[in-house]
DNA sequence: CTGAAAGCGCTAACAC
DNA sequence: GTGTTAGCGCTTTCAG
């Protein structure tokens, strides 16, 4: 018994297309062309076999479906911490656009471990139809365009060769740096998340490239949990650098730095501005409400999908298609002129 | 082709079993064994099958797998709208212990209307081993205990025959009543969700009974979408109503009220006094920050990812678990003692 | 202890 | 237009 009865609970087999095909008084492949290939099975029979399905309450099993045609209609999101609303927008976007073209997201959580990652894509190897690996912390010789012959899309990653979609990661840090040199700052201090994010690399890249051009010291601190709970300390450190602005790994740190900032009575932003990265979910309710760099999310894991599934469709040449979306910088209550220099 | 090598993006098939069976000079029913039932081959032997296996990269192939044995270890967790903070907890408790036992999740949301989780659930079916669903807005009679013969586990939402886990929504919104009742309080208003939302319905029952019963004054507005967005109308008709406490479906829409209100320059909680359910993610960061009930999201997840690998397990008897898991006040900063009356 | 062979449910040539 | 048949990759009797 592998096979019961949808709804009723009974032990009855679940109806399989032989049983269909029994029911009609046809062959099994013209109960199945009637369900793949319409036009070439007689309109009558095929009205006999879709009321004998119907009345049997047959649905194909797609597993059966999947191992011959070597598709499951399924993608998978790989990401680094289920937890961080940061990756809600993603999956999210990535949710409905493959809802749109039919498809179901699989979702795994690596939580940050780099052998949890690859243990994960292997679990979930066989019944994806490709990948999307949401700030993949594997060494970049792990990753490639195809992994167990199936697409992979990163996100907030790039590595050559590999079909990617990022936000931008340059344009908009420089932007985060001006709006802070414009407002008179001239100390900066970056808040690092954890050592192998390869978006928090990029950022603090382009915050320190900027701010020396502009003239203005930038250091680098950490690296810090990238949650709530790793704001604390990160203010403190921001405390003891002196620093009158700074700039945070991502909201979540940005947002545990304010509340330690309040709890110091450190006014924000009489005293230092800071700002955050991705505009998350809370990032404007939270006290003060936090400037920050945010990204299209939805879109970036819209993106994603529909990267996967051109993957998988032939054709495409060598193209490897490396997506940058915009960022921008929303503007709250937690950046503010520079105090005097005392 | 439909079979390539992994990693390398070359045209090599993966290998399968028959590969594996080949290079090891044994029949393909020897190398299945070897994995699946160790103990039944000879120890050099199945060394000779495991060595052949890594050197081509072998890995069984899940789905072929799962045709045969019926069993994808995978749940499908169904939820109302993969947007609302409220089932983050609930997906990653889930998650955790999916993964915990060797499960994978398979995430689908149906955006608030049956008709998408009846459509999800079809497409789903096939890949899971079972369901749950998350605040399911199915009509009473299309919910069972098992769906295509695989066993259901309902969250926040009590069918006879079907197990599920609630949080408490007797004793908790009591709670929130009786907690309002003491800070003198006497007239309040519920703030409903979605009409179709079991769990709304149940706390205002609990809301208004015990309010009754303790001699308040109690009424229902809305219906209102249960989001931040739904929050300004909500705390229009509760200052239209006159009272000095509100109790909203959810903290999403109590963090939408709280802005308006905000906005509209009246004071919490020295005029009204809020509070939400589930303490979602910001309700501690919002302001005020929010007084809510707060329900073990996490275990819930965990406990319904249980049920439904248990269910698949024989033998349990016709015992229907109905778990209902505590749920408890937290007192922040949004209620306070009521307004005398003027 | 190992091999041959029959499927799991469905699709896709290939006949007729 | 419809039926026959050979698999997809793996597990599982059933023999030897």
């Amino acid at each position: 018994m592998k096979n019961t009865d949808r709804h009723t609970g009974t032990s009855e087999r679940v109806p399989t297309l032989a049983d269909v095909a029994r029911e009609a008084g046809v062959a099994i492949s013209t109960a199945s062309r009637s369900f793949t290939n319409p036009p070439r099975v007689n309109a009558r029979t095929r009205e006999r076999i879709v009321e004998a399905a119907d009345r049997l309450g047959y649905r194909p099993n797609a597993l059966a479906r999947a191992l011959e045609s070597g598709r499951t209609r399924t993608v998978g999101l790989v990401v680094s911490d289920i937890t961080n609303p940061h990756f809600f927008g993603l999956i999210r976007g990535a949710e409905q656009q493959a809802a749109t073209a039919g498809y179901t997201l699989v979702l795994a959580d690596t939580r940050q471990s780099p052998e949890r990652e690859l243990e994960v894509i292997a679990r979930i190897s066989s019944f994806v139809d490709g990948f999307i690996l949401a700030a993949s912390r594997l060494p970049t010789d792990k990753l490639s365009a195809k992994i167990d012959n199936k697409p992979v899309v990163l996100v907030n990653r790039q590595v050559p060769g590999v079909p990617s979609v990022v936000t931008d990661h340059v344009d908009g840090p420089r932007h985060v740096v001006e709006h802070l040199h414009s407002l008179g700052h001239r100390r900066l201090v970056f808040l690092g998340g954890p050592r192998q994010s390869w978006s928090g690399a990029m950022r603090w890249n382009a915050v320190r490239e900027r701010a020396t051009t502009l003239g203005m010291e930038a250091s680098l601190l950490g690296p810090f949990p990238p949650s709530i709970e790793g704001g604390p300390a990160a203010a403190d450190a921001a405390l003891g650098a002196g620093a009158t602005a700074v700039i945070a790994h991502n909201d979540l740190l940005a947002i545990g730095a304010l509340r330690r900032f309040a709890e110091r009575g450190v006014g924000i932003p009489e005293q230092v501005s800071v700002v955050g990265f991705d505009d998350i979910f809370g990032s404007d309710f939270c006290t003060p409400p936090l400037t920050t760099l945010a990204g299209p999310l939805e879109m970036v894991g819209r993106s994603a999908v529909d990267l996967v599934l051109a993957a998988d469709r032939p054709n495409r040449g060598e193209l490897i298609p490396q997506l940058t979306a915009p960022a921008h910088l929303v503007i709250r209550s937690t950046t503010g002129p520079a105090i005097s220099p005392a």
